[in-house]
DNA sequence: TCAATAAATGCACTTCCGTTGCACTACTAT
DNA sequence: ATAGTAGTGCAACGGAAGTGCATTTATTGA
């Protein structure tokens, strides 16, 4: 418990009860989660807090937002240590069409694309969607 | 214009005269477009007609859709020829941060990826973001 | 310690996009 | 010509993102 009020602490953003709460939640899914599946979780809560939550975690590098093409954003926990914004730290995301989860792949990194002349790529997003290991093994 | 009444019969769709200025629009422009995009160059067609006319190209495989990550659903012509869903048609999308466009670069395909035992992918979708040639060159 | 300040939270509301149901019109085929 | 099908237009709903403001909670400095 300790760790996470660190964790929270050493990326500048004050560890107060709910963040607390919202990063434990996070943690436990392994899997990426929606604004709406927090609200969800933490009835009690207002939305717009889990909102403003999630966005000063992005931008602190605690958590990374993920377009997995269902126009929901969802949200993971970043690795310890990563740097999303470098390229080097970019995985891939899998959306399971059965079950609809999605999950990141952090072991796979997204390749280094040649981009024409002119083009200048400063992040990328790679969404392979098909059917996961949970649901193909049934 | 008889090549465009032309492609739109080969893919089993009826060549209406909307459905015609819709296809000739998204020729023109050489970005892919949100349904937005087209009701405001077309103010006197209905949202609901163009939405579906979108949602028939699409499933004829005269459009694809793209999602590149601002949460609005993008389209664009296919190539002639082309099959989206095989994964050797799969190619990626640039979203440029500065003039918010997004355009498909039919010619580099999406690498393919060695996915951990369990997971198979059915398609893929990739953006890169950064700044495009237009604005880079500025 | 207590007031002053800043940060976090909660409430209400707006906007925008995607989507659907239903009625009406235009086209097609017999 | 008429019945049936496909296309179009109108109205409305729902979900998600986002914002402004009031209120509570935490931090800081005298």
């Amino acid at each position: 418990m300790k760790e996470i009020e660190k964790r929270l602490n050493d990326n500048g953003v004050r560890p107060t009860a709910m963040r607390i709460l919202i990063y434990k939640y996070m943690a436990e899914k392994e899997i990426a989660v929606a604004l709406t599946d927090i609200e969800n979780a933490f009835a009690k809560a207002d939305r717009t807090t889990l909102y403003r939550t999630l966005k000063t975690f992005e931008e602190k590098g605690i958590v990374h937002q993920i377009d997995d093409g269902t126009h929901i954003s969802k949200f993971a926990l970043c690795e310890p240590g990563c740097n999303c914004e470098l390229e080097q730290d970019l995985h891939l995301h899998f959306h399971c069409n059965n079950c609809d989860e999605t999950i990141c792949l952090t072991e796979q990194k997204i390749p280094h694309i040649n981009l024409p002349d002119g083009y200048v790529a400063e992040d990328a997003n790679l969404v392979l969607k098909g059917i996961c290991e949970k649901c193909s093994g049934q």
